[in-house]
DNA sequence: ATATGATATCATGAATATATAAATTGTAAA
DNA sequence: TTTACAATTTATATATTCATGATATCATAT
């Protein structure tokens, strides 16, 4: 892990991570760590607003982090970026475990 | 990973991706990756002016990710979360990786 | 006490990110 | 072809981040 490795990859990283970095983007990929789903029901599972929605998955996709299909009207995103859940899954480890009862 | 367990966390997860969403940030992390470093040894490893290292180390500490000690003049900072070291290694794993010569 | 070294804080402006509303595009049903 | 639905794009106001320069603090050596 040292720092000349790391400089020539820390634009990529960073832009990575900032497209993580944000309340509204970590529940939109919570819901497609489960698999695919259309932009209407993220919108029913986290209650954020339509047109935020789009601006936010826009991001995601610039980031190569989500992609989608079409199907009749309908987009189905998911996850394209193994870092993704990989980095999701060390999040939950570390913040997302209940404390005990 | 459910949604409504994220939901509880996501502002403190997000807090902690922000904190390495930052390509200084990043390189200063790399450099305490390899054990505690002096706030000036910091400075010449990476090249980073020094209010602005000042201001990254601050934001860092605000989220928890590093602590310091001090020893005379010199502080000494150093990771103080595992969940850095965790995140870095899955992101070193995915995007610091030689490709084949 | 004063000077110096190591680091932090403050103030400012430029660049980015975010939220919201309005207008637009693309697909399919009537 | 008109209408409605699903989603994106554009515009704009506000908030946050970041870099820089100036100043301040704190510990130590003289």
């Amino acid at each position: 892990m040292s720092t000349k490795e790391m400089r020539k990859h820390s634009g990529v990283v960073s832009g990575f991570l900032k497209g993580l970095a944000n309340r509204d983007r970590l529940l939109i990929l919570c819901e497609l760590a489960e698999g695919e789903k259309s932009v209407t029901s993220l919108i029913e599972a986290t209650g954020i607003a339509q047109t935020s929605m789009s601006q936010h998955l826009s991001k995601l996709k610039d980031e190569n982090m989500v992609s989608f299909r079409r199907e009749h009207r309908t987009l189905y995103y998911f996850i394209s970026h193994d870092a993704v859940r990989d980095v999701m899954g060390v999040l939950h480890q570390h913040f997302c475990k209940e404390s005990k009862t």
